[in-house]
DNA sequence: GATGAATGAGTCTTCATTCAT
DNA sequence: CATGAATGAAGACTCATTCAT
């Protein structure tokens, strides 16, 4: 593997990738054939052995793939952004935007999660992004802009939140990623925000 | 099917789902064979489709069961309990308490949520599930106990936190499922609680 | 595997064996497929796989055997035998009298020996064998019926020379094993130089 | 085929027979690849169809040149030699020393001859190294040196010593061509029995 | 001469399901 | 109820060979 791809087999693998992927989060993993895959490409069944070692490593290519592609859209909306609490609602509007249009991506993390062979693969991108919100809650935090709870539970908390209203309100239901991503805001920052009465638990 | 079944018929086949249940949790619905589960309980395959029609069928039937067990652990929890704020807390905390006592069957449903032929039998128990909440909500909103933000996205996001809270710190840390309870039930309600402060977005 | 087979299941496991190593022996282990073996049978392909784990497997499997029954038949002909020379001449005769029973047998081994993954299983049984020789040599020198050679290069001629006699005249011409049998004890006992004279090197 | 080829031609098909070879020597022919080989040298796969017409074509090739090599070697080493005790003694070391330098291409040899599309590429060589044997056999007998069998049993029997001791000593352990030789020439002279007595069978 | 890309028949193997006993 | 045996479609993957560039 690792060939040196030409213009044309950089194209095949693309193709192959995304072809994949809708396959993959329509039907599910398994019951997706590598022959379904490349039947629907129109190729033989060899260009997808040429250019990946298995379908498991292809699976795990899109994965390591979304999940650069996430942070990257993370960390450009965040650019210059000096205030913790803004970086936390532009990060979650980020993960919005990004999920509204990688559906299926979204949905293939989902299945990642629930086999052990590739669990651990899903894992790694996600302690990046918790750590990264930890970061800005931490902030937050020392300014005096948030509540001082473990900024763990915070993180995940949030994580939990934009990932339901994503799949059940942007995938699901269609609706406006802008829309959610207010209600989601509202929902985090309500919580965390520093208000006057008395603590909760 | 539907047989009347003996006791020790009854036996059987709760040995069959419990073990299929930790085989399909740990290593994933499609890799976990026929065959390596009634090996493992040293029975021959007879068996399995003296009890069930199919893998799917059993699958499916470990799912109904968990949706209507979790059910009634959440409606007990708030038997009798007036204040809807307390309702949601309890129900929150309900919902913890059985999802750590249930792991295996809380990975089965991520896993019945990627696959299309799954999918609608987990949808039903869900939106019964949100249908709980939202009335929670509703009544608290209408006693000016809670903001009033539209019901599903709030029953949505309090089904998101406590998802990503039980998976990460009772499933994956191990973490006391009691102050877990806490730190979500903190999140929730200081988002949704009335606060005297101008609102977020 | 190493299921508990029924009466049934032997003879089927047999049946296999049988066929799969005639077939390897006349086509080549490579070119004979699963396939072929179980179409061969009139069986379902699977019936193989409820057999042996693999093609491989089954082949060393053969190997195995073929190494356990040789060795049993070479013992049981110099039982009770107390001459070394007499015991070599026999262990000689009985090793050809069983390769011309078992004539695929011993194509396979032959194959075996040129791969990697099949020659070590083959080693071991002829290490075994040439031990049992050397044993028979070293007594030989002892009592002065043989000359004073290092035992393990006559051991290993010896097997040369039944080999490649066995091949040659029994299996491909068809040669009386009884009159090949003579060919070789005369060779290996004697040599080929007439008489008595000095030693050569 | 058959084409004519510059000089850098003639390396290039070289360097593919050379590395074939040794790699089907030491992995097997069916289990070594086209692609093992092309890579293996850094070329592209276009190259070894250039030379050669097939995977087979090329296995025969190899075949064929190590024959005519061996035979060379042969011829060379017993000419001028006028005792045909002294020829076959000859023959034989040339044997060994061949066999030692070669050992991958006998290695070789022994596989072609478990396949039935190999073995006739094989059989005609070997017919002709016998017939060489014979000739100095006879010769032998005819001037009282030898005694009279059945050459053809002698020849084989050499043969099976030769590659016996080759195989096992050379090849395996790397002991000294030349000490196995003198081992081989003994044996085949004189036996292992104890000096002058009574013919064996 | 040489390369990367493509082909597709064929290989081994798995596995849900059925059935005779 | 239960078992060992059997089925056979389907799956992932290989690989000798061909071809456009």
């Amino acid at each position: 593997m690792n060939r040196r791809l030409t213009q044309r087999g950089r194209e095949r693998r693309r193709q192959l990738m995304d072809f994949a992927t809708s396959r993959f989060a329509e039907n599910g993993y398994h019951p997706t054939s590598v022959a379904e895959i490349v039947t629907g490409l129109g190729v033989g069944k060899g260009v997808f052995y040429w250019y990946f070692q298995s379908k498991e490593e292809l699976f795990l290519e899109i994965l390591r793939e979304a999940q650069t592609d996430l942070r990257r859209a993370q960390k450009q909306a965040i650019t210059d952004i000096d205030d913790p609490v803004r970086r936390i609602e532009l990060g979650t509007r980020a993960t919005m935007a990004w999920s509204a249009n990688h559906r299926d991506v979204y949905e293939l993390t989902q299945f990642a999660a629930t086999e052990a062979r590739f669990a651990p693969a899903l894992r790694k991108g996600q302690e990046i992004a918790i750590k990264d919100t930890i970061t800005h809650v931490r902030e937050g935090v020392q300014r005096g802009l948030l509540r001082d709870i473990d900024p763990e539970y915070i993180a995940q908390s949030m994580v939990g939140v934009t990932g339901q209203l994503v799949r059940t309100f942007i995938h699901e239901r269609g609706t406006d990623p802008n829309e959610v991503a207010d209600a989601a805001i509202a929902f985090i920052l309500e919580g965390i925000l520093v208000g006057d009465r008395a603590p909760v638990v």
